[in-house]
DNA sequence: AGATGACTGAAAATGTTTTCTGGTCAATTT
DNA sequence: AAATTGACCAGAAAACATTTTCAGTCATCT
């Protein structure tokens, strides 16, 4: 049985059940079977400990996104499916959830960090496909790492903070439509 | 002398300087040189002392966006300038620097219900003026709140989030080019 | 050599006392 | 009579004291 793998397992089952604060490393430790010391061994802290699930996280994320990708479909629609599927994700998966959560609430530091780690990856991310539509000529040449920035952005404005001060909520066709007649229709070639 | 207006006044310097949880009624009655008593003959409760203020500091800031507006530029350089101006002034004067800052750090609820309020004059304002470029056909048929509310995110994205996060500010040009290249130009007829 | 859990100091939570402050209103002034 | 005022109050918040918790270490054990 490979303790590193179990300490990974527990700790994360911890940090999405609690968050990041209120997880102990003794209660990982009896959840992994281990003793306290034994995580030490393997994680320099515990602030690693949680950077090194935080980097599978986004792995996984990457996996689940890029299944989203049809070839055959335009970028726009492409760019749309995979912004709403990350947006998404954030408000599903527990872990990114619970840390979105205490990032708002505790603003506990550590956490702070990791999220703008996922932030900076989700970013680059897509300024990567915006590249290559570019490189493809289904775009005009423009500066991708700003405008993968404005996108991400702009969806997290609708998707999660529009709620906080309106009525009622968009729907998925109201926000795809609003993108693609400003945004996308801006970078057609 | 106007005893309301000297009130206004003293509250305004104080909310300014303090902060709206820093400012006592009390420090208010002293600088206006009144009875505390005589401060709830004119407003119901601090809170509503400070949405008064609030609302002049709207008027004021619109009447200060006005004069950026020059009708022979088009829509878009219009636009950005005032944006622009919206966002320095959010920066630049006092009260609202004061209540961003209180917001961010204090959580003052009665300072988020401010901060809201001046938001959704803001986005109403710009909405309000793509309405009328879209009557003169210098802007496409669409739901001008909802650009209104996109265009306003992506600014404040750009002016108030990036330098948190990145080494070196973008200049002024660099986001005129940008949003010129991706909204305004998916915007035109 | 690797694993462990008792131990430690620093930080956080909790409990307690004191101070502060928004709002009221009876007394005072105009 | 109408407007103004500041002493007063209750509840909130600050300040302080005390206890508990916890990340990380390390002497001991397997």
């Amino acid at each position: 049985m490979d303790r590193k793998q179990e300490i990974l397992e527990a700790a994360s089952k911890s940090f999405s059940l609690f968050g990041y604060k209120a997880t102990t490393m003794e209660q990982v430790a009896k959840l992994a079977n281990v003793g306290k010391g034994t995580i030490y061994t393997f994680f320099a802290n515990k602030e690693i400990l949680l950077q090194e699930i935080v980097l599978k996280m986004i792995l996984e994320m990457k996996a689940e996104v890029e299944v989203e990708i049809d070839p055959t479909l335009p970028f726009r629609d492409n760019a749309h499916r995979v912004l709403m599927k990350i947006l998404q994700f954030r408000e599903v998966h527990q872990l990114y959830a619970k840390l979105v959560e205490e990032e708002k609430e505790l603003r506990t530091p550590a956490v702070k960090i990791m999220l703008e780690r996922v932030e900076s990856e989700i970013v680059s991310y897509i300024a990567e496909k915006f590249d290559i539509a570019i490189g493809k000529k289904e775009l005009r040449e423009c500066d991708s790492e700003l405008v993968a920035y404005l996108l991400y952005k702009a969806y997290i404005a609708f998707v999660a903070d529009w709620g906080q001060t309106h009525e009622k909520e968009l729907t998925e066709d109201q926000i795809a439509s609003l993108f693609q007649n400003t945004i996308f229709r801006g970078l057609l070639p």
